[in-house]
DNA sequence: GCCCGGTATTGGTAATACAATATCATCGAG
DNA sequence: CTCGATGATATTGTATTACCAATACCGGGC
C-alpha cells in the first residue's frame, strides 16, 4: 500500500506544519502588514488540509501576534511591531527568511543588555543547586575537547544556567530564546572560535558566580561578550577561522 | 428570554475564557507542574465549552509553554523555567495570584537591564518620525495636567515608542511587556507619583535621544529609573504620596 | 435615499473515525 | 512456580467532516 509518508517531511504535527507554511510566507513579505489572507477554505485546499487544522494553526499565529482574525472582513497581517519577536517560531522564520547579518547584530545589542546584568544578579541569588548547574556545564565544555556539537551543547547550557540562577521568572525566557537562536546560527556556520580563550573567559564568569561578586561576574561578562561578538562578525566576513 | 450573558463576563472569544480560566488555575498552583490536568472531555464538561473550543485553548498554553500535550499520558503541566513569561497573558495570570511586590522588583530588574540600552539605541538610530512620535508622548505628559489616565497613557507610548525607536525587533515584545505590566499596575494603585519631577526627567530624555547622544540618554534613562522605582517602592510601602 | 434581506466569511459546536501508547493480562521459558 | 516478554485493550490525543450562529458588506426594493 502506498504509505502517507510520500508527501512532505511528516511526522510533524499537522497544524504546525501548516502554521510554518503560513509564517513563512508572511515574514517572506508574501502577505504584507494590512493584507488580507485567502479565506480559511481557500488555504485549506491550498495546503490540503481541513478547515480545523488551518484553525488551528491561525490561532497560534494570533497567538504570536503576527494575525489578526475577525469575522466577515477576513484575517489580516497585523503591522510587524504587534510581532513578538521573541517567539522562536517567528525568530526562525526570520533567520531564514532574512539575511543573517542584521540579526546577530540585533541579538547580540540585546543580549549585551541583558546577559551582564543576569550575570551579576546570578552571582547574587544564586543558591547552591545553580551553581552545580553551571559548573558542571562548564566542566562540560571543557571536556568537550574537540567535538564540536557538545562544545557548542555545553556553552549553551553555561548561558542557559545563568539566566536561570538569576531567579527572577522575566529573564528565563530570554536565555531560552538566545539557546535556540545561537544553537540556529551554529547549525547555519558552525563555529569553531578561540575555544581555550572561550573557556578561559567562562572560566572567569563561573568563578565570579560562585564567589557572589556581582561586578565581577558583570565585568567577566561584558568582556566574554564582546569577544563572542566580535569572533561572530569575524566569521561572517568570512575570514578563516584560527585555532 | 434567557440571555447568555448571565453567565461571566462574555463578548470574548471562548477560547480566550477557557484559556484564561487554565491559565489561571494553573498560575496558582491547582494543577502542579509534573501534574496531568482532566482529560480533554472531562474539561470540556467542567467548562461546559466544545473540545474543538478546548482544543484551541489548549493550543494556546502550549505556545506559552504552560503545557505540553501527549497521548495516553494525558497534558501535563510544564516545570516554570519552561514558562514564557515575557507572554502578556502569563504576566496578568502571575499578577492575580502572586503577591505583587516581589514582581515589581523582577520587572525592574529586567527593566533597569534593557531601557538603558533601549534608550542609547533609541539615540543612535532613531529615525525624525521616531523623534516625532517619542515628542508627541512627551508633550501628551506635559499637556495631561491633573488627568491620571490621561498622565499614564502618555507615559507608557513614552517609554514603548523608545523601544520602537531602536529598530531592533527584539526590544520590541520587552517594550509592550512593560507598558502593558506597568499599566496593570498602575490599575491595582493608582500612582500620582513625582509629576514635575517626572517630566523633567523624561525631558531629559527625550533631549538626549534627539540630539542622538547614546551616552547621555543611557544616563538620562537610568536616573528616570531609579527614581521610578523607588516611587514604587514608597508606595508599595504604604507611605503617602506627596506632591 | 433609506431600509431590509441575501451572501460570504469567520466563530463555535457536535459527531466520528483514527492513531499512539501505557497498562495489564496472558503465555511461555527457565 | 516465578520471572519476563509479548500482545490485547482501554484511554487519550489527533484529524476530518458537517452543521449552525454571528456579522459585515452589498445590492435591490420600496
Amino acid at each position: 500500500m502506498v504509505s502517507l509518508e510520500s508527501l512532505g517531511n511528516q511526522s510533524l504535527k499537522i497544524h504546525l506544519r501548516v502554521a510554518d507554511q503560513l509564517g513563512l510566507a508572511i515574514l517572506r513579505g508574501e502577505y504584507a502588514p494590512g493584507d488580507a489572507l485567502p479565506p480559511e477554505i481557500r488555504l485549506c485546499e491550498m495546503l490540503g488540509v481541513s478547515r480545523t487544522a488551518m484553525r488551528e494553526a491561525i490561532r497560534g499565529l494570533i497567538a504570536k501576534g503576527l494575525i489578526d482574525s475577525r469575522p466577515k472582513l477576513g484575517t489580516r497581517v497585523r503591522p510587524p511591531e504587534y510581532w513578538n519577536h521573541l517567539d522562536v517560531d517567528v525568530l526562525r522564520w526570520q533567520l531564514e527568511v532574512s539575511d543573517t547579518e542584521s540579526y546577530v547584530r540585533k541579538m547580540f545589542q540585546l543580549r549585551h543588555a541583558t546577559e551582564p546584568a543576569a550575570t551579576a544578579i546570578a552571582a547574587e541569588n544564586g543558591t547552591s543547586e545553580d551553581h552545580q548547574r553551571i559548573e558542571a556545564a562548564f566542566n562540560a565544555m571543557v571536556a568537550a575537547g574537540s567535538d564540536n556539537g557538545l562544545f557548542v551543547e555545553a556553552d549553551l547550557a553555561f548561558h542557559k544556567s545563568i539566566y536561570l540562577a538569576t531567579h527572577n521568572e522575566f529573564f528565563w525566557p530570554i536565555g531560552q530564546l538566545f539557546s535556540v537562536a545561537l544553537k540556529e546560527m551554529f547549525r547555519i556556520a558552525a563555529l569553531g572560535s578561540h575555544r581555550p580563550r572561550a573557556i578561559i573567559e567562562h572560566g572567569d564568569v563561573l568563578r565570579a558566580i560562585l564567589e557572589r561578586k556581582p561586578d565581577m561576574a558583570r565585568a567577566a561578562a561584558l568582556t566574554l561578550l564582546g569577544n563572542a561578538a566580535s569572533d561572530i562578525r569575524r566569521i561572517r566576513e568570512g575570514a578563516p577561522e584560527q585555532r
